[in-house]
DNA sequence: CGGGGTGTATTGCTTGACATATACACCCCG
DNA sequence: CGGGGTGTATATGTCAAGCAATACACCCCG
């Protein structure tokens, strides 16, 4: 329904942490917002396939985050974030990303020019499709 | 000794994994080239301080990646590489390591413009440090 | 207050990936 | 041919992830 969680069960990684690092990019980019509703762990244990205690191990560790507030019989809600908080958040997130991309140039001795231009291009072609 | 490798036992990366991404890597940039003999099991087991059989694991692998070449008896040597497959092998490692960093910026809604531009200052301050 | 919704603690169990320990086959070289 | 080097097949151990079932606490709403 909602598509807004994809799991591949068999990427190595575990189903509970593709959870929380899809939802941590959607709070990010402000798909979900403050207060919004995150689908329940019912809900979502049957959409993905798997068990309601994964999915309530993926809320617990955003709660930790400081990212959704848990309210006991109701369902999660996005927390409010201040906007410079936010956009901290997804400069980091970006930059957490990029970092294996920056070792990588470097190990394969890829200058920043050919690298950034590299990126740019991917950046590009990935609008179009 | 050769610091060709590094392992972190604690990184969630299965370490077998972690030991053909840094040779892969090894052999793309030139660092280790054809012909050139690859550390043994126990050698490199004990620099890591990890099982024989970890490493040899990796070494089948990369074997049936067609990097190296196995022979009984003897050390796993490079195999030789074009040229020009060397440097797609080099621009496609690279890609793969920004294809995840390509979708994070589009998740994020962050511009082509500005995600470029974060690349290029993590690089430039990877320089200095 | 009762029914149906929420999240979660608890327990036990299965599974599979990972790392390990042991033993073996092979090669070179003196 | 024998010692010390190579890689590795086989079996064993181990631990986190996940599944399942149960039970609980809470909230909303009729």
């Amino acid at each position: 329904m909602s598509d807004l969680i994809r799991v591949d069960v068999n990427s190595g990684v575990p189903v509970f942490r593709q959870i929380v690092e899809q939802l941590r990019v959607h709070i990010a980019s402000g798909r979900l917002g403050a207060g919004d509703e995150i689908p329940s762990t019912r809900m979502l244990s049957q959409d993905l396939g798997v068990n309601p205690m994964t999915v309530s191990k993926a809320f617990v560790l955003l709660e930790e985050e400081g990212l959704v507030e848990r309210r006991p019989g109701l369902p999660l809600i996005v927390r409010p974030r201040r906007r410079d908080a936010a956009d901290q958040d997804r400069t980091a997130l970006l930059e957490a990303s990029l970092e294996q991309a920056v070792q990588m140039a470097r190990q394969l001795g890829i200058s920043t020019t050919q690298a950034t231009a590299l990126y740019r291009r991917m950046l590009s072609e990935c609008d179009d499709g």
